[in-house]
DNA sequence: CGGTCACAAATTGTTATACAATCCTTGCAT
DNA sequence: ATGCAAGGATTGTATAACAATTTGTGACCG
């Protein structure tokens, strides 16, 4: 349904998960139906999706913000992601599903050359691809979603507390979760994926400078599925 | 924001979850616009919301219709109800929390009492609180909320496939769980939590004759806000 | 009798406009 | 400054309208 709606959608989640737009920012309807160049029931159809999906909140009577998430949430956002990934975990070892895990090796491989080449973003992306890779591995669409809808959370959450770009030891880390759960060491991997998600999140800085953003209009520009606007 | 919007998500929420909507039903947007007095914006909006929810899909240009979830799909959501309640219980151990199993052991009472008094909706209802009383001693409203978002769609499939009204040992399992969670056997718990969902998921029965539902006007009649329509 | 094509009816997708309710700002009076 | 009131801006909702698409119907043909 509602073909325009879903390109605002996917657009603002960029903009979101880009820090091009950070949280707080508001959303006004007005702006945004300009912006797209559709109506203003359409970016409400919009704006209601976007908060199902935890990157906007509405506030009744006042519209529509960017997400901003408190410290505590963060914390959560966090357990949540480990507990899924533990879990995940936990059931390709006692399938024995070991065997596929090749596709991963090679993403290591590939996130280990992007930063070897200083490949900034694209490191990054690899990174979480990981994650989403290990898993879709558990074949469950509705823990893949809602570890998908975490993993937005979290790259909000990177945009509001983050100081530092995370990229340090993680390679090492995933080639590690890859190992053991390969060896079948249940307990090792849990314990591995916890830390690696805790050292993230401990690593919130609660206090910082958070810059103003643009304009809507130039924060959404590279989005835009192609409605320019004249003026 | 949208008041009007909310409140037709949740009747029709509490419809579906009620089986008076049955899976496949169509959701007509002027249709509900009359029964709910509201405009057609307002129900879109709420069909949007409701899809995100898993209870309504949103075929393009065909209209909504309440979640019709195939046999793999209903699976799945065990499986997922499965993950989420075998990961809290082992938490709960590591936290050493059983000390607050009380008000759980006072739940399983009062189902005990309402099965005996064979109170079926009340002894229903209990043994759905155990599970979020349960997941809540968690603490992490991320993981709540999923959780209870694979509720609401269990229900939904129970009136898909169910054939047995399912109140069978439930209150001696969910004993048991109590049990195992305060002695610390983590792997005896999760073994309970497992079977204990497979059971119901096991017994779903694809092929079984469903009824139509009457009006969507009457199925919904008892979850009206005070919005009589008159005709 | 069955199939298929065309057209009409119904429904969805979207816009525009309007107006009440609520929030926010600004300027004024104290 | 502080508090208040008026006005402006924004949200919440309704109505009407129309294009696009799907669905239903019936005529026509094999």
């Amino acid at each position: 349904m509602t073909d325009k709606a879903s390109a605002i959608v996917s657009a603002v989640t960029q903009a979101i998960l880009d820090h091009n737009l950070v949280p707080g920012t508001k959303l006004g309807e007005r702006e945004l139906a300009e912006i797209f160049g559709s109506s203003r029931v359409i970016v409400r159809q919009a704006l209601v999706e976007l908060s199902d999906g935890g990157l906007v909140s509405l506030q009744r009577n006042r519209g529509a913000f960017v997400a901003n998430p408190s410290l505590a949430e963060a914390l959560e956002i966090y357990d949540a992601l480990t507990i899924i990934e533990q879990s995940v975990a936990e059931i390709l070892i006692e399938r024995g599903a070991a065997a596929r895990l090749g596709e991963m090796r090679q993403l290591n491989e590939r996130q280990r050359k992007a930063i070897e080449e200083e490949n900034r973003q694209l490191s990054h992306d690899l990174g979480r691809d990981f994650h989403t890779a290990l898993v879709r591995l558990g074949r469950n669409r509705q823990i893949e979603e809602f570890h998908a809808r975490l993993t937005r959370q979290a790259a909000l959450l990177s945009s509001l507390y983050t100081t530092d770009p995370e990229a340090c030891g993680f390679v090492h880390d995933h080639d590690d979760i890859l190992d053991l759960i390969e060896r079948g060491e249940v307990a090792a991997v849990k314990r591995k994926i916890q830390t690696h998600n805790q050292v993230v999140a401990r690593s919130f800085n609660y206090d910082q400078v958070r810059e103003q953003s643009l304009p809507l209009a130039e924060s959404l520009a590279p989005y835009l599925p192609s409605n320019a606007r004249s003026a």
